[in-house]
DNA sequence: GACAGTTCCTGCACGGGTGTAGCAAATTCC
DNA sequence: GGAATTTGCTACACCCGTGCAGGAACTGTC
């Protein structure tokens, strides 16, 4: 490979530091690959090239490849999912429907311009099935708790007959332009902020909750 | 593996059919795989044992791995793509702009209820960074075609102002929700059929994007 | 300054997937 | 029925990623 050659000629042995310090510095190398190339490049061996240091090392932090990405996933995902359920739990007007949705959107899209390259890394899929587990329980997570927060609203502002039949589809429909209005809001072709795009999606959604 | 020893004990050679007739066989046992295990299976060595066949056999057929999945990919998703251009072709009518979603999504729906497997194949998304490239694309299909149906429908019906900078947003949120719909009808866990999910549906979306 | 302990690197074995060469069997044609 | 050809199978070499030893280098302490 390119290494061997290089090794022997300049490389110089990396400093001590330990499984404990190190352990952050590995999580970043493997944020920083998960950035540009995915989660499914996220290797033992390309972490530790990343970070100037054999794989031997990165296993001395984390014991495997899966603990090593729900490490990340964990440590990148934690805030993530707070503002998620803020953003659920803080906008709820009770006599303002439409306002409850664009607070919920320009929240939800705050967040989201506060740390792009998290959204990206789990936005980008999960090639692996063992991490795809844990993706499935993050969105099912998500999905309850968006459904226990709209079921009471379109029980009290719109009086939605069928509503148990209903609200698995607009349940979907709504992670789906919640997802959608981050992509727009990630693309950089486009001028959009936060809380302009925020009221723009919130209120086409509400329209669309509305009397549905 | 489990082979070597069945196999001298009393596997029969396969019969021979030469590359030509084998070959949608091949796509046969590719697609199979591809449904309950994801793209990420579809390995030669996966769909030569699928079809009870040496590996050898498969590169007969297709000099690649990625070269195989994009034969599959091509079969499969060919007349999926005409169901969709077709569904936003044929429900252009000029003067009930709640009348052309319905039909738009009633069509989708049943397109998707046709070929569901296939439609499960697409949406199950792409490992290989080879095969990604090819996602995008009919993906950006699909939305400049988009594009170009909504645009002047805004135009003609709503009037809509600012309308070049709403437009990537509202394409991003309208192939969402077509999405969504097509993964809620496919859902088995409930009773929704292609066209009372299409009315349901194309009102909820028509609503959001009346007025935006 | 030497020593013990920690930390890092070289090197290997393994498994899984790819792609290919050479041989054996079945099929086809005469 | 026998030869030529087509087709499939066995076996190999290769790459990449994992995970683990054992030896070398650095660190702090006495």
């Amino acid at each position: 490979m390119s290494s061997t050659a290089a090794d022997h000629a300049q490389r110089r042995r990396a400093p001590h530091l330990g499984p404990e310090r190190r352990r952050p510095q590995v999580l970043d190398a493997a944020r920083a690959i998960a950035v540009t190339d995915g989660i499914g490049a996220v290797t033992i061996g390309a972490v530790a090239t990343a970070m100037g240091v054999t794989r031997p090392v990165v296993y001395a932090c984390f014991s495997d490849r899966v603990e090593l990405v729900e490490a990340l996933l964990d440590r990148e995902s934690a805030h993530l999912l707070d503002a998620i359920l803020a953003a659920l739990h803080g906008s709820a007007d009770p006599d303002d429907p439409e306002r409850a949705f664009v607070d919920g959107f320009r929240a939800l899209l705050n967040a989201a311009a506060a740390a792009p390259d998290t959204w990206r890394i789990v936005f980008s899929g999960e090639p692996d099935p063992a991490i795809a587990e844990r993706f499935r329980a993050a969105k099912a997570r998500v999905q309850t708790e968006a459904t226990e927060w709209i079921r009471p609203a379109m029980e009290r502002w719109w009086q939605t007959t069928d509503l148990e039949r209903k609200l698995p589809v607009l349940i979907d429909l709504f992670l789906s332009a919640c997802e959608s209005a981050v992509r727009s809001l990630l693309d950089t072709s486009n001028d959009w902020g936060p809380d302009d795009l925020g009221t723009f999606v919130g209120r086409a959604v509400h329209r669309a909750f509305a009397d549905a």
